[in-house]
DNA sequence: CGAGTTTGACCGGCGC
DNA sequence: GCGCCGGTCAAACTCG
């Protein structure tokens, strides 16, 4: 490895994992979020993303009454055939109290932890997030074609980067190999074709974890596949793909750089095969099939957000609600972010896991079946 | 040795 | 057209 290529951030950041690991006791495997989850529109960069939130909140008239059920998270990562591109969504967005996460992390909403998060008169101070939260942070259409509702296919249709990008490259990868005087004139055609397949737009699902893991243990395998730097962000975003074959899931981990106790994670995709854990008859009740098809909780405006628990583990107010966008008392953990004066987590965190209710505490050790003695795991 | 990670290069979209 | 940026690739590398 050529760690003398690393930069000073990445340096950082392996500095943070070293000293999470070898000095909190800490198991990765804890599902230790409390957190906020939302649909967000599948676009990486501002603007389109800005795009896709106005097709999402163009769409809005729906009466489909599946919009109001709700949608758990795991249902989310055991994906089924939600249909993002109906239009069927009063969708409600959760406004993120980071800008920086608006902006440029590409994910909207989820507030955590702090008393700031006043937003449309109501208050986030638990980690249950308050449906009073959840109001729609587009009074103003992003943009002004906002009323071209058809934005499921056809903005799906200028949208789909990764995928199109990919196959780009797969056609690189053929013309590169053409050089040597063999033509593929197919190419082209493959050009026409892929744009048509731009239409599956895949569904996004962004949540934020109060957690110093930056990737969670979800039940199933991730491999890495990149790691960029994050503009105006310390932290880097790192990019996983499912590693079942023929599973496209993809997600994105990136460590808020406003708050750094925060993780971001986004997924993409659904998956379409069983968790390796609930193979392994491990989290059976949490990776279950319950599939929400399009009872997606988070688009309806009534069933936003879903219900906590659901999503997540419960924390104890009081611990999240002090003074001054502080989780808790932090003063252990700062030489992790001293700059940020970090809010500290691993122990308090650990310690509010096992408060979490019966039902959550259930998926949890289903799901991570270290969790019930997750100490000293590491090497 | 296979699986997973790292990391520089590359690509396409987008804004100016 | 150019530069920036997010996302991806793939060779090199590490790890178990």
């Amino acid at each position: 490895m050529s760690d003398d290529k690393s930069t000073a951030r990445d340096l950082y950041y392996q500095e943070y994992h070293h000293q999470l690991y070898n000095n909190n006791n800490y198991d990765r495997s804890t599902f230790n979020h409390q957190t906020s989850i939302n649909n967000i529109p599948r676009s990486s960069s501002t603007s389109s993303f800005h795009n896709d939130l106005n097709g999402l909140l163009s769409s809005s008239s729906s009466s489909d009454p599946l919009t109001q059920q709700q949608l758990s998270f795991t249902d989310y990562l055991h994906g089924t055939s939600v249909d993002y591109n109906t239009g069927d969504r009063d969708f409600n967005l959760l406004p993120c109290s980071s800008p920086e996460i608006f902006s440029s992390l590409d994910v909207v909403g989820g507030v955590l932890d702090n008393n700031k998060n006043h937003i449309g008169g109501s208050k986030i101070s638990n980690l249950v997030v308050d449906s009073a939260w959840c109001t729609n942070i587009v009074n103003n259409p992003v943009t002004p074609n906002s009323s071209s509702v058809s934005s499921s296919s056809t903005e799906a249709a200028g949208d789909d980067d990764s995928c199109n990008k990919r196959k780009n490259n797969d056609e690189n990868q053929l013309s590169k190999g053409s050089e040597d005087g063999t033509d593929f004139p197919k190419n082209k055609l493959n050009k026409q074709n892929k744009k048509v397949d731009k239409k599956q737009r895949e569904p996004r699902f962004a949540f934020m974890t109060k957690s110093e893991v930056d990737h969670l243990e979800d039940g199933y395998r991730w491999r890495k596949y990149g790691q960029k730097a994050v503009k105006n962000s310390i932290y880097p975003r790192s990019y996983y793909r499912c590693t079942t074959q023929k599973c496209t899931v993809k997600k994105r981990v990136e460590r808020s750089f406003q708050d750094p106790a925060v993780v971001i994670t986004t997924y993409e995709g659904q998956h379409n095969h069983q968790s390796p854990a609930t193979l392994r008859g491990n989290a059976a009740r949490l990776l279950a099939p319950s599939m929400l098809t399009s009872s997606s909780p988070f688009l309806g405006s009534s069933s936003f957000p879903p219900r906590h628990q659901d999503l997540m583990l419960r924390i104890p107010s009081s611990s999240l609600t002090n003074d001054n966008n502080q989780v808790h008392d932090h003063k252990s953990s700062n030489y992790m972010y001293p700059q940020h004066n970090l809010t500290p987590t691993a122990t308090v965190l650990h310690q509010q896991q096992l408060r979490v209710l019966p039902a959550d505490y259930g998926l949890l050790q289903d799901m991570v079946p270290s969790f019930n003695h997750n100490e000293q795991k590491h090497p």
